[in-house]
DNA sequence: CCATTTTCTTGATTTTTGTCAAGTAGCTTG
DNA sequence: CAAGCTACTTGACAAAAATCAAGAAAATGG
């Protein structure tokens, strides 16, 4: 089994023929650390799969980059709303390190559901997950100090704090740079 | 055509067949100021449509309660994860007014596919929509001060502005109503 | 391995926002 | 209409976070 066959089969409990099927429709690529996989105004036509590295998915405000999301082994990536109703992407999609994906294009991706009769059930309960994160990350927003909101992703992603560099998280957080480096120092104390 | 029907034919173009077929699962109801539709902990066995009135989405953290949405005529409102994984809801949802409601049980709202073959395919792209109305509110606090949040709501959302006690508001923007209330004179000058 | 660049930390200061307390305005209801 | 709520505003102050500037540490690339 591939690690996307893995991944697709813990994920969604699909039968080995299936996704056998399913992992067909990707194919492997990899990107240089730098590398995009989406910029903002562009299309986007493909939903990736991360195999191995990290994907910084920003904004560019101004001329100041603002990172709404880091990626990593095991996401699914794509702007949903870019691949579904073909409007220009919002986001650019860079690679922080050397990456390893899988890719599907969108009229594959959007066969998945004559492969496996139950995917769009399937695919709905995958989004109603993604739904539940994204709400519990609005209700970090709403209800929590930035000192909470550092915990609060450290406690949930603390890989990301070893892997990248703390000035785009902070941006995640929706803080600064400094503010995050204080917030650590009392850690440690 | 009911205002079910008109929303439904706005929101999914569904031909008028089915839009009978499926409005014909709802059936209406109405709650007085201060009841609850759903509350945290119970399980959310519904989904409802608002005809009429608001009803404000919050949850309770060690007794402040923090409004995470107000949602007005022309809703879809559930606690989408509590009704598919069956899993306790996270939040209270209070009439803020009287309130007029269309509500669908687990079961029908499960059944739409049989009567509406492309349902799957609509409710992903309704899905998609909210999807991109969640990053935006996202993006917002990552990205904006209190004051750019504020303008950032009242341009999309004017009318709940004169209809909402504003320290709701304030708390789905994540401020005080004492901030609240200065941007407020601010405007005026 | 050294030079350069990038990232992180720290302190001083300013700005923004929260907290507390008091007062006002506007509803609601008996 | 008056009493009692509730919501809103305001001011004084405190706390949190941003900004600016400088320097330290770490990573990168020849």
């Amino acid at each position: 089994m591939t690690d996307l066959e893995q991944y697709l089969h813990s994920y969604f409990t699909f039968d080995q023929d299936d996704l056998v099927k399913v992992s067909a429709l990707f194919r492997k690529k990899t990107l240089n650390k730098g590398d995009y996989f989406l910029k903002a105004g562009r299309q986007c036509n493909q939903l990736c799969f991360i195999q191995s590295g990290l994907l910084r998915i920003y904004a560019d405000v101004d001329g100041k980059e603002v990172t709404q999301w880091i990626s990593s082994q095991g996401y699914f990536v794509a702007d949903l709303s870019s691949l579904l109703f073909q409007t220009p992407s919002r986001w650019y999609m860079q690679a922080l390190t050397n990456l390893e994906i899988f890719v599907i294009e969108r009229a594959d991706y959007n066969r998945i559901g004559e492969i496996i009769p139950k995917w769009p059930e399937t695919e709905k309960l995958f989004l109603a997950h993604c739904f539940t994160m994204m709400e519990d990350r609005i209700f970090s927003f709403i209800s929590m100090t930035a000192e909470e909101r550092y915990h609060f992703l450290f406690e949930r992603n603390r890989a990301l704090f070893n892997q990248v560099p703390l000035q785009y998280i902070a941006s995640m957080l929706g803080m600064t740079p400094e503010t995050i480096s204080r917030i650590r120092r009392k850690q440690l104390q």
